[in-house]
DNA sequence: TATGAATGAGCCTTCATTCAT
DNA sequence: TATGAATGAAGGCTCATTCAT
């Protein structure tokens, strides 16, 4: 009778897991590698089979969460729109796309976006992206020309930031839902007066 | 004889000032008692001596710029507004303020705000009194009456979180400044056209 | 179907090569088990199928360095020579005979003669026999019989240490020559004045 | 009442004592802090309040020992001798210093002439001294032209290794004894008959 | 003959905290 | 008010060795 996972990519896998888990609950430092191991059901040299060190596992996940944003974002590059409504919907398809990852794996999205000091920098890259687009559409009229994207796009993502840990990853909303409120405050405000913009 | 400032009170005030830094710049757990007080000019057994523990010296951090911010808060209650002109300038002299305090000590608003399991607390108090807030003017009219506060409030709250970390603790915009964009954005949106609100 | 060299006793054979090479590298402690089979092209489980331990191994080796080193000396026992030609050209033949052995295999010597604790005994057994073949020819009149043949054939054994491991096994330079320098050495020092021996 | 060596260069100095005891004994790797530290009557952390680490005691030791080393044989320059007589003599007291050194502290001597890596750079530097002096001499026509320097230099070098490791670190001779055998046999080897050096 | 998988035992190092002065 | 000296409790990592196949 084998042992339990006497097989070497899923004890892998399983420590993978539960490091995850593991590193989004409780950060970087506070895991404990004992901890780790024990919830996957084996002992500590067993960690070092499959890892080089703490850090090696952790960078792991960073990397995954990172690689896997990579794709996501350079897949939905917002081309030029041509109207209103194609600006508002790709807005509305990219965000939902971008909360539905995020909502896709707890403990990644925790590790990647929020632990660790390389979150910091995904958010910023996301910034600089976002901010791209948004400038390109303002060049193209969709925009009011005074705004400061780069500031629009900072808020933005704090948005995103706030709205994934406390309504998406607590299960509250759904990704959909989520983009379809961004999409309108950002798009309109809440003001039922419109904006009196320089003309 | 005394030594040079062996005057409790004072070293106290500089064992906090240090603390506080060291905090906001490492995190909790980072941080190390040995940092502190070789900081502050003083042997481990004195930190002991004005604080009980680290985890003491923490929590009366964070009890402060709790204190701090509620009553910049509560000082600061939008009544109910009399037309857009006011609840716009209300709003924008709130987030001043805001953002005016929370520019004000940037070791404590780091902590207080970013670092620590409170800070998760002081956010969702600050969410749900926005939520009020937002709510009773939306009754009044002044909002569409389709929108969730409570998703408008998280949102700005987290805005307001981003800002602050990105522009306002390094010092690239000031909080009227940021305040000024915060309100164009939440009450207008940034598309040129009207919204399409339901009738 | 047997894998490639897929023979015992050649598995057996380049572990211990290996393992031979590893220990007078880096010493017994320093040397890892997974060094060696991982040199070896084999795995760790493997090397428990040749040998019983770590301990083993090195013992092994350090038995076929003396077994190989009783041999040579025992065939190479100083009978009483007749005259001081006879006693030099012995000496020389001898020198260079062991020279030659403990040049044949650096690893072997290493291990045998420098590391280990029975490194110690086999110098002592070493100087023991030189020690009883010099007392000899001192009875026979060669030597001076003043001097002490203990701290002689010490004197010996050290030289023949030192220029093992920095001139011998550094390729520097060749048996022949070290053991005339040796005897050179022994024989006559390097004074240009005789010796005032006692009358 | 104080605790046991509540005195911290006191405790300094007895864990540096028995580390340097540790090492002699079982060598670098396998000298453990927590027998060092039970030794000196500590625990493991205090050992840390003394030293950086187990490398950073070797290394002091280490260190301690080429400096008392270095002073020595600086301070014994053989400088060109009259005659004979001061030769012998020169050789004689600065061998004699040189084993009274090595004699002196057992453990230290293990550790700095011994054990660890640096323990081949002080004897090849001990060999590069000798070997200087001895060809001054040389060519002041107190040694046979021909004698190759440096393998004499190697070979005084492995005399004194093993005589200090197996004679004076044993108690079983003095410095002076010592000096007088290494001397004896140097100058004039252990041939009764005179050496027939090239005319 | 060979290996994938796993582990018991152990070692170095760190840090918040305390005791005696 | 202040500190020199010390420690309990942990945590990351390594290595020789074994089990089941």
């Amino acid at each position: 009778m084998r042992k339990k996972g006497a097989n070497g990519q899923e004890s892998r896998a399983r420590l993978l897991i539960v490091a995850a888990n593991e590193f989004a609950k409780s950060g970087y430092h506070q895991t404990k590698i004992s901890t780790i191991v024990s919830r996957a059901g084996l002992t500590q040299p067993s960690f070092y089979l499959y890892f080089e060190s703490k850090e090696a596992v952790f960078k792991e996940l960073v990397e995954k969460f990172r690689s896997e944003l990579k794709i996501l974002l350079e897949g939905s590059r917002l081309e030029s729109g041509i109207d209103e409504e194609h600006v508002t919907g790709r807005l509305q398809s990219v965000l939902t796309g971008l909360f539905a990852f995020l909502g896709k794996d707890s403990d990644l999205t925790q590790i990647g976006f929020f632990i660790g000091d390389d979150a910091v920098i995904v958010k910023s890259e996301m910034v600089a992206m976002i901010e791209q687009n948004l400038k390109a559409e303002q060049r193209d009229g969709y925009f009011d020309g005074d705004l400061d994207m780069h500031i629009v796009a900072e808020c933005l993502v704090g948005v995103i930031e706030r709205l994934t840990s406390q309504q998406l990853l607590t299960g509250k909303r759904t990704p959909e839902d989520l983009a379809r409120h961004v999409v309108s405050l950002f798009m309109h405000g809440i003001s039922i007066y419109p904006a009196k913009r320089a003309t």
